[in-house]
RNA sequence: GUGGGCGUAGCUCAGCUGGUAGAGCAUCGCGUUGUGGUCGCGAGGGUCGCGGGUUCAAGUCCCGUCGCUCACCCCA
């Protein structure tokens, strides 16, 4: 057999580098926790009509199909979910009369979309989402809550580049495209939301061209779209532009809120803004929305984006409105490994390897580890009776600090291999530093 | 889906108008006979992505194909 060659979106990590997105799961997990989100897992396949349900994308959903595929579609009716807020959706209206609301979940999974790679973007890829989910209301200040987990949750990965999270409202926007008496307002909303990727004069044109804008009315659609600050004094800025409508007055209240509600939160590695030019595509969000961008990585996008949404489920009586932010786990990590070098301190868990005098003094050697891993320390020990300095080696190889040396005469000692620095010790006793314990991430050289 | 770039040792790459496959790093061994790293000496390691064609002769030229990659499109 060959040697096989790497799949295309489908990243893989060596285990160095696999420590380091494991300590990044285990963060997000312990952050959600500590705002007690509820885990949960969903299976990794939908009907297909539920995957639909929102437009049809469906190039983009990967099929399951038994190789003696019978059916006249020629597939199983299912697919590999592309989010998790889809499943999590389904899973709220199947399980509605067992949840407690607002239930609030966080949800750390794989999900798949058929697209063609690009940095950060895989068909194969981790999703961090935590949502709060109502039924029937879900007040405002939930709105507030996911965003600020989310921030906390951002900052405690102390390696991550500063980044800014970009919230605007989509009240806001919409009642200000009616202000101004326009009818298309998706397709307004769609038009700005390329903003950052096209010239202003070209989305100007856009939005006369496809939106039925008038000149006038896309300068001030535009005017809008162009406010960004730290603070509220948007409020003050989109107030100076003179359109008035109800529900611009209703997402001007809600951003200015979510914005003060954050503010504490907020320093030299992360910023939050208001910036009235986000929008979010054409999903079904219907008030906050979020961006988030790091810096210096900002040809990848939104690493960490979401909403609310006031239908997130319904089952015809009952609607579930929902409120929730998604971070991409692997479009902010693989990228990050790849042009950083961010790594763990080493390439396994084992703080110490216990030495091998030979074959038959293995039981004392295991004695040592098991005495050490029954306090907790991680440790394995060395695979052959090689020379010492063959041992050492290996546990040089693979990062391990400490090399622990059983004694002929019963005794004991514990060598620092990176100081050379060897003291007697005991095993029921001893214990490394605690940031010699775990694997710690340590920033590329 | 469209267009560009690239496939040679574990890794990074060199290889001219076609003439017997190379370097650095890594690995292993020895010097140092059971305490590593430095240094010195040595060794192993290749279907040149795959298939076909041209040729006395192809890593090199031609055709095809597969894979990787970048950009576009798309991005719930």
């Amino acid at each position: 057999m060959s040697k096989p060659t790497p799949l295309s979106g489908f990243p893989e990590l060596l285990p160095a580098q696999r420590a380091v997105e494991q300590q990044v799961i285990d963060t997000l997990r312990s952050t959600f926790e500590l705002y007690g989100f509820a885990g949960i897992e969903t299976r990794a396949v939908e009907p297909l009509d539920q995957l639909l349900r929102k437009g049809d994308t469906s190039k983009e959903v990967y099929l399951l199909r038994r190789l003696h595929e019978t059916s006249e579609e020629g597939h199983a009716g299912m697919g590999l979910h592309f989010d998790l807020t889809v499943p999590f959706a389904r899973y709220v209206l199947e399980n509605a009369g067992k949840l407690e609301f607002p239930f609030r979940r966080y949800q750390i999974q794989k999900a798949w979309r058929g697209e063609r790679p690009q940095e950060g973007r895989f068909r194969e890829f981790a999703q961090a989402d935590i949502d709060i989910v109502g039924r029937d209301v879900l007040p405002f200040h939930h709105d507030v809550e996911v965003t600020r987990v989310m921030v906390d949750a951002l900052t405690r990965l102390s390696f991550l580049p500063a980044f800014r999270l970009q919230v605007n409202n989509r009240k806001l926007i919409q009642g200000f495209y009616a202000g101004l008496g326009l009818e298309d307002l998706d397709e307004v909303m769609r038009i700005v939301d390329k903003l950052d990727k096209l010239p202003v004069e070209k989305v100007h044109q856009m939005l006369v061209d496809e939106a039925g804008a008038t000149s006038e009315q896309a300068d001030r659609v535009l005017s809008l779209a162009t406010i960004r600050t730290g603070d509220d004094s948007f409020v003050a800025q989109v107030r100076g532009l003179r359109v008035s409508h109800p529900l611009l007055d209703e997402g001007l209240d809600e951003l200015a809120a979510l914005v003060r509600g954050v503010a504490d939160l907020t320093s030299d590695r992360v910023r939050v803004e208001a910036d009235l030019s986000i929008a979010r595509g054409l999903d079904y969000y219907t008030g906050t929305v979020f961006e988030t961008r790091l810096d210096g990585y900002e040809s990848m996008g939104s690493i960490c984006s979401g909403g609310r949404y006031d239908a997130l489920a319904s089952d015809g009586k009952i609607t579930y409105p929902g409120v929730g932010i998604s971070l991409g786990v692997s479009r902010v990590l693989v990228p990050l490994l790849a042009r950083t070098g961010l790594t763990a301190s080493r390439s396994v868990p084992s703080a110490v390897l216990v030495a091998l005098a030979d074959e038959d003094s293995r039981p004392a050697s295991e004695a040592v580890a098991a005495a050490l891993r029954a306090r907790s320390i991680p440790c394995e020990v060395a695979p052959t009776a090689a020379k010492f300095g063959k041992q050492i080696r290996v546990a040089e190889r693979r990062g391990i600090p400490f090399v622990w040396f059983p004694q002929a005469d019963g005794g004991h000692q514990v060598k620092d291999i990176r100081d050379g620095n060897q003291v007697d010790a005991d095993p029921s006793v001893w214990t490394p530093s605690p940031e010699d314990l775990r694997p710690q991430v340590v920033p590329g050289a």
